[in-house]
RNA sequence: CGGGGUGUGGCUCAGUCCGGUUAGAGCACCUGCUUUGGGAGCAGGGGGUCGAGAGUUCGAAUCCCUCCACCCCGACCA
């Protein structure tokens, strides 16, 4: 296969498709919309799932399961909700096909077989588990209930790229109970916390904590926090979501406890999430014109030995005694020994993959006793001693995650920009990008005016956001501290 | 949902305007030999109801009609 990647600069959007076809990440499926997840790239959302799984355990959450479909009438219970998914919602109103007499050996749906009751495929699924909680929760003692679900979604989108947007995709969503408002607020934090220290500590990619504006706040939530990510293309991707719910799906549903002074309650709720979108994030935080860029944490081969020649003794040996020692310090390897294939095409494949560390051993290695090992972050090779290869190559693995996350980082800090005119904030925001730090007045009118004339939306206004007076870019109403404005994926 | 475009082996496309033997190329794939430290070379080989249906014609990938799918640009969105 010749496979050439689009250069970052010629087009942006063909280079993402190219290295998400070329890594063997996804492809397109027969079904509008909707990708299949191939194994190289379902194994990163492994990694991702198990990094995120043992943080929400560890927080005290546990893992459960409910159904794909939400009848019609639980799913419009919280109309906030429902209002805002209701345009992109797959509908299920038949339960049975038959012959088509028309046509021989085809099918129709069977208009006897109307449900009586549409059945809404989950966009999110708010509404069945309130409706379950409600059974669930009689008293104080039954809160805090910490439930999460890795499930599949639907939201039926116009345009839909690779992980980015897609018509169906893999998630997970909390939902959560509390006696008081404190506690559930406690809790939307707390899991923005566990996303912002997976995004940063597992993905090496540096994420913004904030609050969203009333326009972009999640449908029913009173308040929803998020991370914010910037992508290589100055662009800003929501990598996370944090909801405070408040009493609304409690109020929707009915779901109330007997307090300690056996008064009845509604409770407090939260919601959080995040998506198959993280890889998407992934792919455009790290990767270059030559490829995947995978952080250690997440690759599903961390490291790569190729046998050159291959599968030939003593060389084949030798990499087998590499990797087993290797496996013993818990990493992944992955020894080709495939003989149908060059080294230089095996080099240049698992470049494309994002393997963190590939470790050519040869003859010549052999006579030597070294190897050679390099590193995908910067694409520097060097030979080294055989006998010291193992701890090098594990320090390596520390480094090459570390330096992706400083590199990110730089890029991002460097792309935050504070304007205090209009004309500078279209300026920036067209010859350089990212984000903009500015004033704002806090109404939802000018927002709506600086996304009609600059497509450019509020991302966040940051939780560590220091107290500032000041005058808002657009209306020049007084402000009282900046937020960050960017175009958005 | 509006505007534009494209459907030909697994992929990218030529051929369509102006109908004419067995429908082509590159890549990929299979076999053999030589190779193997940055995407190998040579030789041989397999694979297509030309998006679907109906029509015009002696003859249709090519012309007419209907339908379908996908892509790009907008509006909407994690």
């Amino acid at each position: 296969m010749s496979k050439v990647i689009t250069p970052r600069a010629e087009d942006y959007s063909a280079w993402y498709l190219d290295i998400v076809k070329n890594a063997n990440l996804a492809d397109n499926s027969a079904v509008r919309g909707c990708m299949v997840i191939k194994p190289y790239g379902y194994a990163i959302w492994e990694n991702m799932r198990d990094a995120l799984d043992l943080r929400f355990k560890a927080t005290g959450h546990v893992n459960a399961y409910f159904p794909l479909f939400v009848p019609k009438s639980l799913f419009e219970a919280e109309e906030k909700n429902a209002e805002g998914f209701a345009k992109e919602c797959a509908v299920v109103t038949h339960y049975r096909l038959k012959n088509d007499a028309s046509r021989p050996g085809k099918l129709m749906v069977d208009p006897e077989a109307k449900l009586e009751e549409e059945l809404v495929v989950r966009p999110t699924s708010e509404a069945i588990i309130w409706n379950t909680y409600r059974d669930w929760i009689q008293s104080y003692r039954d809160l805090p209930l910490l439930i999460n679900q890795w499930a599949n979604v639907v939201r039926w989108e116009m345009r839909t790229r690779p992980f980015l947007r897609t018509a169906e995709f893999l998630w997970q969503e909390g939902h959560t109970a509390h006696a008081t408002k404190e506690e559930a607020i406690a809790e939307t934090v707390t899991m923005l916390d566990v996303y912002a220290d997976f995004a940063e500590n597992v993905m090496a990619m540096p994420v913004i904590k904030g609050v969203k504006s009333a326009n972009e706040r999640f449908a029913g939530a009173e308040d929803t926090y998020c991370i914010e990510a910037l992508m290589q293309d100055g662009k800003a991707l929501q990598a996370g979501t944090s909801h405070f719910l408040g009493q609304n799906f409690a109020k929707a549903f009915e779901v109330k406890y007997l307090n300690k002074d056996n008064q009845q309650e509604y409770v407090w709720a939260t919601s959080w999430g995040v998506s198959t979108r993280l890889i998407g994030a992934l792919i455009m935080v790290h990767s270059d014109d030559a490829g995947l860029v995978l952080p250690p944490k997440l690759a599903p081969m961390q490291v790569v030995i190729v046998p050159i020649p291959n599968a030939v003794s003593p060389v084949i040996e030798e990499c087998d005694r590499l990797a087993a020692e290797l496996r013993s310090h818990g990493v992944r390897v992955h020894i080709d020994t495939d003989e149908t294939k060059r080294s230089g095409f095996k080099f240049a494949e698992y470049e494309m993959r994002g393997v963190p560390v590939r470790v050519a051993i040869g003859k010549r290695d052999i006579e030597n006793g070294t190897l050679e090992i390099a590193r995908r972050d910067t694409k520097e090779k060097q030979t080294y001693p055989m006998a010291d290869s193992s701890g090098i190559i594990r320090a390596l693995l520390d480094e090459i995650q570390q330096n992706l996350y400083n590199r990110a980082k730089e890029y991002r800090d460097a792309h935050i920009t504070h304007v205090n005119s209009f004309d500078e904030f279209k300026e920036v925001l067209e010859t350089k990008g990212g984000f903009i730090s500015a004033h704002w007045d806090g109404t939802g009118e000018t927002e709506e005016r600086i996304k009609e004339l600059t497509k450019a939306t509020i991302r966040c206004i940051p939780l560590d956001a220091a107290n500032e007076d000041g005058v808002c870019v657009l209306s020049g109403a007084p402000s009282k501290q900046r937020v960050l404005f960017a175009k958005a994926y």
